[in-house]
Formats: C-alpha cells, sequence, structure tokens
DNA sequence: CGGATCGAC
DNA sequence: CTATGTCGATCCG
C-alpha cells in the first residue's frame, strides 16, 4: 500500500479509457468527503432535506436486510437522526465518519497517481490470477447454508402467540437483536437501540433476551442438520453449512421411505404438537405398503394409504403428549438438492414450530447468498454451471458479499465499484490500491468463487467477557468492576479448560472512544488473581495517562487470547503451578517469552512448546522459590530462539515478508508443513531434555517413546519403562522434569492402542514421577545447576544430532521423512479418518474426552497436554486432597447471558479457504 | 507485535 | 434516560 513515489510519468489522464467509469465518481466522492468535513464543523440542519443524516452515513438505516426492501429510507432517517443528534454517540459516530472519509481521500489520490503502465501492469496480473482461480473452480459440491428466520424473534413469538401479529423486537430498550418481519417494515432492525425503534413504530413490543431457549432450539435444529451432514459447521446459533454432497449420493439408493416425512396441514391448541416425525411417522412407516404407491407421487392421500388402520388408537392419539393428533399429510420428497433441502426445513419446522431459510450452491459464499434470497421461509439454488454462476454474480452488489460491510463498500464506490461485474472491470486499480489478499478476495468474488469445503472448526483464539453500565469514574469502583470481570472471564476459561497467555483489556469512554490495552503473562493461566493483576496494572495506566482528568467509562472489557485448551483434564498443569506460585513466590510475573513467528499450521505446537517452557519454568520456580536465576528470561528466549531456528530451518521458502509493498509474483501456494510440525514438535521436545542437561534425559526420552510405540503394537512391557527410567536418587529432580518432558513427548500409538494401553503407560511414568517429584521438591537443586550451566551451543549440537540419522532408530517419531512425523504420527493418521468415517467420534486416551472429528493436530497436542496434566494431577492428589477442580461447582441455574463462541463469521477469507 | 478497524451474528 | 456482547481477520506503524 505504500505510495511508493508516485513519480506519475504519465498520470491517469492519458488512459482515461480503461477507468473511464472511475473518474467521474473519483471527482464526485472526493468532492463529497471534502465537504463532509468541512460542513461538519459548522454542523448546519434542518433547512436542507436529508443531507443531514447523510452527513454521518453510518447512522442512516442499513437496509441491506432480508424484510427490509422498498422502505421510505428518507422518513426513517430523518427519525433516527432526530433521535439521534447532539447525543454523544452521534458525535462520536462523526468522528468516525470523518476520519473514514480522509481514508477515502487518501485512497482516491493513490488511485489517481496510477500510471498507464501500472494499469496495464495491473490487467495482466489480474488477468493472470483470473486464468488461475478459473482453473480451480470447483463445482462439484453441492453446499447448503441454513439459517433461521428472525431467529430470536421467531422462538419468543412461538413461546407467545399474542406476539405473533405484531411488529416486536428482541432487546432492550437500550438495544435490539433482532425483530420480526413486521417490525422490519418500519425500518427495525438488529443492532438498534430500541427507543429508537420505538419512535419508528410506537407499538413496537420489545422482549428481553432468553438465551437458554436459543441455544436449545439451535442444538434441535442441529440434529436434524447432522442427518444430512455429519460434519456440518454451525457459524452461530442460528445458521449452518453442509455439504450435501455425500447424502445426494446416499438418497438415490435409499428407499423411499426415507425420503418420507409428515407435515400438518394446519396448528390447532388443542392437538398435540410434537414432532409427528418424531412421534407419529415410525408407526406409519411400518403400516405403509411400498408396492402401493406410485413413484411419482408427493402428496400422499393419507387416509387412503392407511385405510387399514388409521382408526388405530395408537395412531390416533400421541403417546407422549396424550392429545389427538393433528390432521396432516404424508409428503415425499424427491432426491434433487432442492428437495432435499425442502425435506430438511420441513423437518425442521415440524420439529421446531421454527422457519428456515436456504440456499444451494457450489460454495459457501454462494450458498450464503442464496440464503437470504427468499428469506424468511424460502430457499434458493445456484445451478453448478459456470455461466449460471456468472451471470448470478455479476449483477450482484458488492455489499451482499459477506465480508463486504458498509466501510468496504464505500471505498470501493470511490472506485467506480458497486457490482460484482464492477470488480472485474476495475481489476486494474483495485490490484494497485488494495493488499494482495483484498485482491485476491476481490477476484474470486468476481468469479463467484468461495471455499467449496465445509471447514472443521478452528481453535477458540481468544474468550472475553465485557459490559456496558452507568458511567464510572472513581478509580476504587474502576478497580472494582475489573476485578468482577476478571473473575467472570477466569470462570469461563476453566468452564471450557482453557489457559491463556495475552491479557487485553478493553474501554470506552462515556464519549465511546474505545481503546484496547493488552499484557502477556510469564505463564498460561486462566487464574483469577492472575488476570486481574495484569489488567489492573493495564488500567492504572490508562487512569495515570489522563491525569489530572478522570477516566470516566461507560464500558469495561477484559480478554485472554493465546490460549491453549486443557479440555477436559479435571486438574491441570497451569493451575498446580499457579498454586505453587501462590504459595512460595513472590509473583514475578514479569518475563515472557520473546515474539513468536507463529505460522498458523505450526501455532499448536508452538503454543504447546510455549506452555512446555513456561511449565518448566514454573516447575523450577515452584521447586526452587528461593533462588535467583538472574537470567530467568534467558532460559526463555533462549527456548524461544530455538523454536524460531528451527521453524526458519525447516521452512526455508516461508514467505515472512510483509505483503503491504507490492511483491509482484509471491504469489506461491505453500506446501503444507504438518511433517515437519511433527518433526519440529520432537525436535523441541529434544532440545527441553538438552537444556536440562541431565545425560540421562534423552536416554530416558528415547525409553518413554519406545515403550509407548511397543504398547501400541502390544508387545510392550512395563518392565522397560521402570527399569531404564528409574533414576539414581541424586538426580531425582532432574529427572522429575525428565518425566514430565517425556510425557509430553507424544506416544506413537495409534488411537485404539492408546486407549487400550496407554493408562498403564501413564500410570508407570507416574509412578517414578512420584518418586522423584517428593524428594525434589524436599529441596535438591539439582535442576536449577543443571538449567542454569546449560549452554545454547552445545544445546544446538545436540539438537542436530538429535536430529541426524545416527538417533533415528531410537527416535522413531523424529523421521523426518515420514509424512505426520514418526510411527505415532504415521498411526494416528490412518487410524484417524478410518474410525472418523464410521463413527466420527474420537476420543483422547487420557481424559477420554469425546470430539468428534477431532482434527489430528489438534489432538496431538491435546494428549500432550492431558499426558503431563494427568501425571501431574495423580501427583497432586496424592500428595493433598483439597483444592478446587477447575470444574464449575455451583449447581445453582443461572441463565446464560449470552450466545458466546460465536466462531470466524463470514469474514473474507474463511470463503476462500481451498 | 500491539492496537485499531472491519465484519459478522 | 437509553447506542450490546463476542469473536476472528486484517492492516498499519
Ligand atoms: N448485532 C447483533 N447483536 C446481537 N445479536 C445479534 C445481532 N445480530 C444478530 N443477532 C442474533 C439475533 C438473531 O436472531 C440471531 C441470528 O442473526 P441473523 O440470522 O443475522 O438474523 P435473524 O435470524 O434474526 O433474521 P434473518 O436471518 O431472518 O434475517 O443472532
Ligand atoms: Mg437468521
Ligand atoms: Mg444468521
Amino acid at each position: 500500500m505504500e505510495p511508493s513515489g508516485p513519480v506519475a510519468l504519465s498520470p491517469l489522464g492519458g488512459s482515461d479509457d480503461l477507468v473511464a467509469s472511475n473518474r467521474p465518481i473519483d471527482g464526485q466522492l472526493a468532492g463529497s468527503a471534502g465537504a463532509d468535513v468541512s460542513g461538519s464543523s459548522h454542523g448546519r440542519i434542518g433547512a436542507g432535506t436529508i443531507s443531514c443524516s447523510t452527513l454521518v452515513s453510518s447512522m442512516s438505516l442499513n437496509d441491506n436486510k432480508a424484510g427490509m426492501e422498498g422502505l421510505d429510507k428518507e422518513r426513517i432517517n430523518k427519525i433516527i437522526y432526530e433521535a439521534s443528534k447532539g447525543s454523544k454517540f452521534y458525535e462520536n459516530e462523526r468522528r468516525k465518519e470523518a476520519t473514514l472519509n480522509l481514508r477515502i481521500q487518501q485512497q482516491q489520490s493513490l488511485a489517481a497517481s496510477i500510471t498507464a503502465a501500472q494499469l496495464q501492469f495491473g490487467f495482466r496480473q489480474a488477468d493472470q490470477l483470473l486464468r488461475d482461480l478459473e482453473d480451480r473452480r470447483d463445482l462439484s459440491h453441492t453446499i447448503v447454508h441454513v439459517d433461521m428466520d428472525a431467529f430470536y424473534a421467531a422462538v419468543e413469538m412461538r413461546d407467545d402467540p399474542s406476539l405473533r401479529d405484531k411488529p416486536m423486537a428482541v432487546g432492550s430498550m437500550s438495544m435490539l437483536s433482532t425483530s420480526n418481519y413486521l417490525a422490519r417494515r418500519f425500518g427495525i432492525r438488529a443492532a438498534m437501540p430500541g427507543f429508537i425503534a420505538r419512535k419508528l413504530c410506537p407499538e413496537l413490543v420489545i422482549v428481553p433476551l432468553n438465551f437458554d431457549k436459543y441455544i436449545a432450539v439451535s442444538e434441535t435444529v442441529k440434529e436434524i442438520l447432522a442427518l444430512y451432514d455429519p460434519n456440518f459447521s454451525a457459524m452461530s446459533l442460528d445458521e449452518a453449512y453442509l455439504d450435501l454432497t455425500e447424502h445426494l449420493r446416499e438418497r438415490i439408493q435409499a428407499p423411499v421411505s426415507s425420503r418420507m416425512f409428515l407435515l400438518r396441514t394446519k396448528d390447532c391448541s388443542t392437538a398435540c404438537r410434537c414432532d409427528l416425525n418424531m412421534v407419529l411417522r415410525p408407526l406409519l412407516l411400518q403400516e405403509v405398503d411400498l408396492s402401493q404407491m406410485q413413484a411419482a407421487e408427493s402428496e400422499i392421500d393419507v387416509n387412503q394409504l392407511f385405510s387399514h388402520c388409521i382408526e388405530t388408537e395408537h395412531l390416533k392419539t400421541c403417546s407422549v403428549c396424550g392429545r389427538p393428533f393433528p390432521s396432516f399429510t404424508l409428503k415425499v420428497y424427491g432426491v434433487s438438492a432442492k428437495d432435499a433441502v425442502l425435506e430438511m426445513r420441513n423437518r425442521i419446522e415440524q420439529r421446531t414450530h421454527l422457519t428456515a431459510s436456504a440456499g444451494i450452491a457450489a460454495n459457501t459464499m454462494l450458498a450464503k447468498i442464496c440464503s437470504d434470497k427468499n428469506k424468511p421461509n424460502g430457499q434458493f439454488q445456484i445451478e453448478p454451471i459456470r455461466e449460471h454462476v456468472q451471470q448470478f454474480i455479476s449483477a450482484l452488489p458488492v455489499r451482499k458479499i459477506p465480508g463486504i460491510g458498509k466501510v468496504t463498500e464505500k471505498l470501493l464506490e470511490a472506485l467506480g465499484v458497486i457490482t460484482c461485474q464492477d470488480l472485474h472491470t476495475q481489476r486494474a486499480v483495485l490490484y494497485r490500491v488494495f493488499s494482495p489478499t483484498s485482491f485476491h478476495h476481490f477476484m474470486n468474488i468476481a468469479l463467484g468463487i468461495g471455499s467449496s469445503v465445509i471447514e472443521r472448526d478452528a481453535e477458540r483464539k481468544s474468550i472475553s467477557t465485557e459490559h456496558t453500565f452507568g458511567e464510572l469514574a472513581q478509580p476504587k469502583d474502576l478497580l472494582n468492576k475489573c476485578q468482577e470481570l476478571c473473575q467472570l472471564l477466569s470462570r469461563d476459561l476453566k468452564k471450557d479448560r482453557f489457559v491463556g497467555k495475552t491479557v487485553t483489556l478493553k474501554i470506552k469512554t462515556v464519549s465511546f472512544e474505545v481503546k484496547t490495552r493488552a499484557h502477556t503473562l510469564s505463564h498460561y493461566s486462566s487464574d483469577e488473581k492472575a488476570i486481574f493483576t495484569a489488567a489492573r496494572h493495564l488500567l492504572e495506566i490508562e487512569i495515570e495517562n489522563v491525569q489530572p482528568e478522570c477516566l470516566c467509562l461507560r464500558l469495561m472489557g477484559v480478554r485472554m487470547s493465546k490460549l491453549v485448551s486443557e479440555t477436559n483434564c479435571s486438574s491441570s498443569v497451569a493451575s498446580f503451578f499457579e498454586k505453587q506460585r501462590r504459595n512460595n513466590s513472590t509473583g514475578k510475573n514479569v518475563a515472557c517469552l520473546s515474539g513468536k513467528d507463529t505460522e498458523d499450521e505450526s501455532r499448536d505446537v508452538t503454543a504447546a512448546a510455549s506452555y512446555l517452557s513456561s511449565s518448566v519454568a514454573a516447575l523450577r520456580d515452584s521447586c526452587f522459590p528461593q533462588q535467583d536465576y538472574g537470567g530467568d528470561d534467558d532460559d526463555d528466549t533462549d527456548f524461544q530462539e530455538c523454536i524460531d531456528n528451527i521453524k526458519v530451518a525447516e521452512m526455508p521458502h516461508e514467505n515472512r515478508a510483509r505483503t503491504g509493498s507490492k511483491a509482484v509474483n509471491n504469489r506461491a501456494t505453500q506446501p503444507h508443513q504438518l511433517s515437519h510440525d511433527m518433526e519440529k514438535q520432537d525436535t523441541i521436545v529434544h532440545f527441553l531434555c538438552s537444556k536440562l542437561n541431565c545425560p540421562r534425559l534423552g536416554e530416558s526420552n528415547c525409553t518413554c517413546d519406545q515403550c509407548m510405540v511397543r504398547r501400541s503394537h502390544a508387545t510392550g512391557s512395563l518392565g522397560d519403562i521402570n527399569s531404564e527410567n528409574t533414576a539414581p536418587s541424586g538426580n531425582s529432580s532432574v529427572c522429575q522434569a525428565s518425566v514430565i518432558v517425556c510425557s509430553v513427548s507424544r506416544p506413537s500409538v495409534d488411537i485404539d492402542s492408546v486407549n487400550k494401553t496407554s493408562k498403564g503407560c501413564v500410570n508407570s511414568t507416574l509412578n517414578l514421577t512420584q518418586t522423584v517429584s517428593k524428594s525434589s521438591l524436599s529441596g535438591v537443586s539439582d535442576l536449577n545447576a543443571a538449567l542454569r550451566c546449560s549452554d545454547l551451543s552445545a544445546v544446538r549440537s545436540q539438537i542436530s544430532s538429535a536430529n541426524s540419522s545416527g538417533q533415528h532408530n531410537q527416535l522413531p517419531a523424529s523421521s523426518s521423512s515420514c509424512p505426520g512425523g514418526g510411527q505415532r504420527s504415521q498411526a494416528l493418521g490412518s487410524q484417524t479418518p478410518e474410525s472418523s468415517h464410521s463413527s466420527g467420534m474420537i476420543h483422547c486416551p487420557v481424559c477420554g474426552q469425546q470430539k468428534y472429528q477431532w482434527p489430528l493436530d489438534q489432538l496431538n497436542v491435546h494428549i500432550d497436554l492431558c499426558l503431563s496434566r494427568s501425571t501431574v494431577r495423580e501427583i497432586l492428589t496424592d500428595q493433598q486432597e483439597d483444592q478446587q477442580g477447575p470444574v464449575p461447582r455451583k449447581r445453582t441455574a443461572q441463565v446464560t447471558k449470552s450466545d458466546k463462541r460465536v466462531k470466524t463469521q463470514h469474514t473474507l477469507l474463511s470463503f476462500f479457504k481451498p
């Protein structure tokens, strides 16, 4: 994006033709942007028509929503403006608007500086990319996006019939989460404050949120979705993507009866309201004589088909609720995608009494757009034919593309881009003005290309909690609020078994200005005190910064990121170490791992390694609280440096250059690096062993690995590990560390074998650990000595020798030629898809946690953590019977206060994965 | 890399 | 009176 010295030899003027449509808009928008800025300074209102409300376009109505077509926008915007003007919120929106206009002006001058040569270059690059993308276009999948209609509102209307014919919204006078379609006719929609909505429609009924209900309904809907695609991906409580390809294949073979479903013809208050497809369908299907049915028949005359049994009591009365069945028909759905989706939507409605809309297309981006097209209670399909796709996408306004919001729309509009067709027309300008990533996305959009596979759920990356409150300015009050939030955050972290490293404080002043401030802890934690210590510090700095003014806030939030999951292991290494630190040491929480260049693919491994490093450090701290290491963070930085070196060495062609400068041809796709990750992890483990400088460590590690490998093949015996790993008492503290490291190094086993045997292995590790643990806690300082004497160069040479061929026989897991790493990985790699195909359920061999389609790398990290954790846990329970498990102990029924855990919404990149 | 911005529900 | 809460991605300095 650098201006890169626009030595405009021939400024745009000469090449008008190519961007003809661009010119007038350029001028117009630059002009209007300038007018906005100057106009806002003397805020003239009233006299003009609507120019006052377009002044702050961010405050005018978003009608980009189903059910909001053809509104009297002018009237609505006027009301919104009248209700907003002069408010602090409005003033802040104006400020934001001004900086956005500034940004647009910069963009425009950049666009204006494009030379003819640059333009030509842009065209060439764009066309090349377009060809590549076109070549890889995949129309073979049938992707479906399902989205409930006016979800929260629909649930409330279902449960309170008096609401059904009224404009209503869900939320509060302060903020609405959604509205029903009647209310949308008044311009009332999500993210609008209730008091403004009331001005638009005084009769509006506002119903408070009931998250527990929405969550329950959501689960019900998901049950149905899973029948069509067990790997479906829910994007929020009310929508999901499915890949119907497989279902459609099977659907053709399946018996007709599997496509027959009941459909109530009218809702009667006295009749059974159960899902007829659950309580009645199975009974009817028993009675049906398929031979009597016409193949083409789609609506079946129930009375005729079941004339022989329709008077039977159990077919007249619901056995669940005891009420009479309502009138219904039996519908036979076809085998097409359209019919399958009709069937699915019908089943959702029969089951939940709520309607859903759906989109069918070859990729998620198009499917998402389609699901909105016939909302509510409708569906739309784009046939998987290139020409159809092109036709559909070309006419589409870019604002309809998920991921393109108000701001991007405005930026594009300034470049003459309104429709997706314009994206293609203006491709040379876009190439120059936007980042390579954005440009890439735009070209995908122009072609109607998106992700044609449903991504498995990514690991969560942050957990946060924030509250809006009445003005607070007293430092005491602010700190109290901060602590309260930290407590809530800690509770959430523990509930979901996460520990994290980076604490971020968010504040919003009474004038709606938002700031965030972050601090990275020295150890992974979910502990309230640890979080609060960090958050308070950040807050105090901010209070300090505005003095002698007082920091007057309307919102505060705390977020934890750099997360590591410790799923379902009932006691964590982290909490163990936290306890030790609380008891023993004076919290020296300053040191943190130096900056990491964590690539996506190695995130888990690196995180695990970081975690390990933290754990070892914490272990050391807790064992030897009196010692002053002087170089506390030396260890960490050495460690991190080593990891980085490994990564650099193993990813020679890594393109880590910032993409900001216009890279000419750095569009090479990166080969997947999973096997490297495995190797890295092993290398890291060896690094740790080396770092601990114990002659027996490598040996122990090997033995442990081998032990586990052998057990996995059902030939191992405990003799090996017991005899070889038992350390002389003099080395006991060192060996404790070794055991921890050992257990973190992954057992080379396949899943089933682990399920059968790993417990024994862990226990044997455990026995050893217990012994040495007790002696080390009594004050042996060999570990400390080892750590202090460790020498980086020696470590490096040890690493390289560990990676060289000589070690391979002893260290199967570090074989680099084997995809996925060593034997364990290989076994895992071949077993996982197998077992997941039949049941899809994978369970952690250590803690037993089950997860659907557990991704290999995540499973591995999880097992690592579990193993080390369960080891420590057993030590703990052996030593002390006290303390809380992180399990929430309060059974007091609490209402859920948020719809947390919304995952990567439909943001640009997510639509273009493979 | 931290912080701001954008986008989504 | 009264303008949310939660999360992920990207960009810029
Ligand atoms: N800005 C928001 N803030 C808080 N909650 C929201 C917001 N937007 C949406 N939600 C919640 C309430 C919605 O019912 C639910 C699903 O969102 P979404 O599918 O976009 O709209 P909707 O289901 O209410 O209407 P429809 O899908 O028919 O347009 O998510
Ligand atoms: Mg919806
Ligand atoms: Mg939705």
